[in-house]
DNA sequence: TTGAGAATTAGAATTATTCCAAGTATTGAC
DNA sequence: GTCAATACTTGGAATAATTCTAATTCTCAA
């Protein structure tokens, strides 16, 4: 009752993926459907251990494959806040990451007006193809994590 | 002749340590000595190369904690762009980061105005510290290595 | 000058990601 | 539908990136 009215899933994710000359597996469309399942942030790895639930047979490195294959397709977004795992969020609508400094979620935020190239000061010879808008800072109260970053009990 | 006119170096960087509560050594200046000698965007790794240069004793582990210390009490900035090793920058101006997906190389982009947060949607919770504003694509012919990835010849 | 504790060191340990070789599945052509 | 070409998947090894550890050294405030 969440997905089915997403702009990409199902057999739309084929023709995104043939649109780039990747295939269509069920592993990637496994893969996508539980990034569409969770909308949150999660790693590689996080991936990995969702994925397998509900295909035991899954390998990291189709994990890997996979999450290539769908953000070069453009179906999920690639989001590198801190020196820790890649991140990837399904959400392709506009908008900015928030990483929470003492917690470490990361949350997504919405943008006002598009934050495109005119704000920029970009010479003729670069092509921009995409903007990844990342804050830092604090989710005080939001986040009930908040305030303790490694407060393993 | 190019350093010694930045805002900060030398005595002000002991500063600034001392401000956010962290000791000044010399590794932490070599440190920053070699991230303002070559105004590029090292990662880790290559810090330590060029670190070791005129300090050969310097560990890794020093490296990372010195740019931990120098990043706390903001005369460095730290850059993720990709699912690579984070990059550091010793531009403390505001201004973005542009990722050429061809050659990996990363380049320093103006800002026209100030990219500031009335452009974000970032609800009362969110307490919002820094904006890192990240952009992919190709920088065709400013960049002598662009078209070819790994030509490694 | 001295003591408390922060920082450094080398190297081990972890974590994150990529690579590899062999088997399997997808796709377009017939 | 069958087949060949080749992209994809797999498990595990390999590599890269970062953190941790224990012993020693250094910094700074009293």
């Amino acid at each position: 009752m969440a997905t089915d009215h997403l702009p990409t899933s199902g057999e739309s994710l084929n023709k995104r993926l043939a649109e780039k000359g990747l295939r269509s597996t069920s592993q990637r469309q496994h893969v996508f459907e539980v990034l569409l399942s969770q909308r949150d942030h999660p790693s590689a790895e996080e991936v990995f251990m969702r994925a397998k639930q509900s295909k035991p047979e899954i390998s990291m490195a189709t994990v890997y494959n996979s999450l290539d294959a769908l953000v070069k397709c453009g179906v999920v977004r690639q989001v590198n806040v801190d020196r820790g795992a890649t991140l990837f969020c399904s959400n392709m609508g506009e908008h900015a990451h928030f990483s929470c400094d003492d917690c470490g979620k990361v949350f997504d935020m919405n943008l006002k007006g598009l934050p495109q190239v005119p704000m920029l000061d970009v010479p003729g010879e670069f092509e921009v193809r995409k903007i990844d808008i990342a804050l830092h800072g604090r989710c005080t109260g939001k986040c009930s994590d908040c305030g303790r970053k490694e407060a393993v009990a």
